[in-house]
RNA sequence: GGGCCGCUAGCUCAGUCGGCAGAGCACCGGACUUUUAAUCCGGUGGUCGGGGGUUCGAUUCCCCUGCGGCCCA
């Protein structure tokens, strides 16, 4: 150990004493049956004896006797230790029990004269000794807390620290497990099969985004990681898999802040003879399944809002929505009368294009301003490159995203199937770009060439699903373990 | 990218208009056989994020820098 304090010198003596002094293991290989704690506390009194095990949280003295509360899973439970009803052995191994030691306790169950559960301890094994102090929280009866390990960047950083003794930390980590197993139990309830597509790519694509980058040393070759799976899951519709999904890890070479991570998590999923109609009523009920797991009733509370999650949510078009916020009519506007808008709102780069010039309008005009769940529905062509035209309405395609408290939650569209349309429309945007050098993934426009079926798409953020539904402040909150700058 | 804020003991935080670095909890020693933010007595513990400058003297003032947070973009 090359982080020396000490408190650590002393837990390592009391370490050495434990195997010199008493002979014992402190990290013995095994242990005989636990009954969890919480399992125990319901059980409440008893004369048969229990055994149970967790961490010590809390140690209190009085002579002869120690109470300990021992935690594991959320549950708490109170241990007693009398000198005069134990063996010698254990008493001596009760003095050099630290917070933080992971113990197992043998006893009947009883209520001390002020009523708290507690295990009369007949036996004690320690079964790990810890050799870093743990952070004291402490909660008095009225349930203020004191000395909170509250630090965000300490919590990042030691997520263990943060698990075993922040109760809200944990509660949002499972909150996320039940989340993501509501969102598969739905899919797979509706025919879906989740399939794993590649993470390493010799192409990227299927969004706008900066790719990393990485050397495949084998073949000589630089791959990227995926930006979305949405070019691959197309290839199965088109190999007649008519409802598929995956749910994975997607990496944006792009900045960080409380809403983006560069590695975040995306559940993508394509229904062949849909559209993105069936999307928006897939959104919602996964939403609301979603909702529900997490605990929340009909509202969920998010940065001070309450968000209502009854279905059917709002909508709003993308041109009407724009018009109407503005008061202007942007898609007339020369580029260069944009730009000087843009430069006086300070909203976008000066390498920006016209198109880019009025999505970053409409974010400051409309998506900033939605906070109820809001679908923004018919997107310009030129911002749904993959996306199919809406019938009657030219320069406009069916593409929905929906908004929560201004955070983009999904992006969907009726896939765009027509082989010719879509391979025209890659190749002029691989064109106008430098960086793509004119790549274009012809094995996914051979997909679109031997036949993909009319379907929708959708795909959803799960990071910020969880925020909205845990009413996390940051995405780094709902990331077990978020992107942090290396300490130097 | 810009602005603001923070970084001091294991944890949570005070503080120094520039003069020996503090508290609570934790930890160590002592008392206490049903306590629970246990209590009481006595202690240990610091590269004050890092580097440089000004100064007799810098944790404090100035400059640079690292990490994080919030707001704007």
């Amino acid at each position: 150990m090359t982080e020396r304090n000490d408190q650590i010198e002393q837990r390592l003596a009391k370490l050495a004493g434990i195997r010199d002094d008493l002979g014992l293991d402190p990290y013995p290989p095994r242990t005989g049956p636990v009954t969890p704690v919480a399992r125990v506390v319901e059980s409440g009194e008893t004369q048969e004896p229990v055994s149970t095990a967790g961490r010590i949280r809390a140690r209190r003295e009085h002579g002869k006797t120690v109470f300990m509360d021992v935690w594991s899973e959320g549950a708490s439970i109170q241990v007693y230790l009398k000198k005069d009803r134990l063996p010698e052995a254990v008493w001596r191994l009760s003095e050099l029990l630290d917070l933080g030691d992971i113990v197992r306790v043998t006893g009947p169950v009883f209520r001390t004269r002020s009523g708290e559960l507690t295990v009369q301890v007949a036996s004690l094994e320690l079964l790990c000794k810890s050799l870093r102090p743990l952070p004291v929280v402490k909660t008095d009866s009225e349930g203020r807390t004191f000395d909170a390990f509250a630090d965000t960047e300490m919590m990042y950083r030691h997520r263990s620290i943060d698990l075993a003794v922040n109760p809200e930390s944990r509660e949002r980590a499972l909150a996320r497990s039940r989340i993501i197993t509501a969102l598969r139990a739905y899919l797979d309830r509706n025919r879906f099969v989740e399939v794993e597509t590649p993470v390493l790519q010799p192409l990227y694509g299927g969004a706008a985004a900066e790719p990393f980058k990485t050397e495949y040393a084998h073949l000589g070759e630089t791959f990227y990681l995926r930006i979305a799976t949405e070019l691959y899951l197309k290839r199965l519709l088109a190999g007649g898999m008519d409802r598929v999904y995956e749910l994975g890890k997607d990496f944006r070479n792009e900045g960080i802040d409380s809403t983006h991570s560069p590695e975040f998590t995306q559940l993508e999923l394509y229904e062949a003879y849909g559209d993105y109609g069936t999307m928006m009523t897939r959104f919602e009920e996964m939403m609301q399944e979603a909702a529900q797991a997490a605990g929340c009733g009909r509202t969920a509370s998010f940065r001070g809002h309450a968000i209502s999650l009854e279905a059917p949510f709002a909508r709003v078009g993308f041109v009407d929505a724009l018009r109407e916020a503005s008061g202007e009519d942007f898609f007339s506007w020369e580029p260069g009368a944009l730009r000087r808008l843009c430069d006086d709102l300070g909203i976008a780069p000066g390498s920006s294009s016209r198109e880019d010039m009025i999505d970053r309008l409409f974010d400051h005009h409309v998506t900033s301003k939605l906070i109820q769940p809001t679908f923004v529905v018919d997107y310009p062509q030129f911002l749904s490159p993959l996306a199919k035209l809406k019938p009657g309405c030219p320069g406009i395609t069916e593409r929905f995203e929906l908004f929560i408290a201004g955070l983009e939650m999904c992006n969907a569209f009726s896939e765009q199937n027509d082989p010719v349309l879509q391979r025209r429309i890659l190749v002029e945007q691989a064109q106008a770009s430098s960086e793509r050098k004119g790549d274009v993934d012809e094995e996914f426009l051979a997909a679109l060439e031997l036949g993909m079926p009319p379907a929708g798409g959708l795909g959803i953020g799960v990071d910020r699903l969880v925020m909205v539904l845990t009413d996390a402040r940051s995405i780094r909150d709902v990331i077990l373990f978020p992107q942090l700058r290396r300490l130097s």
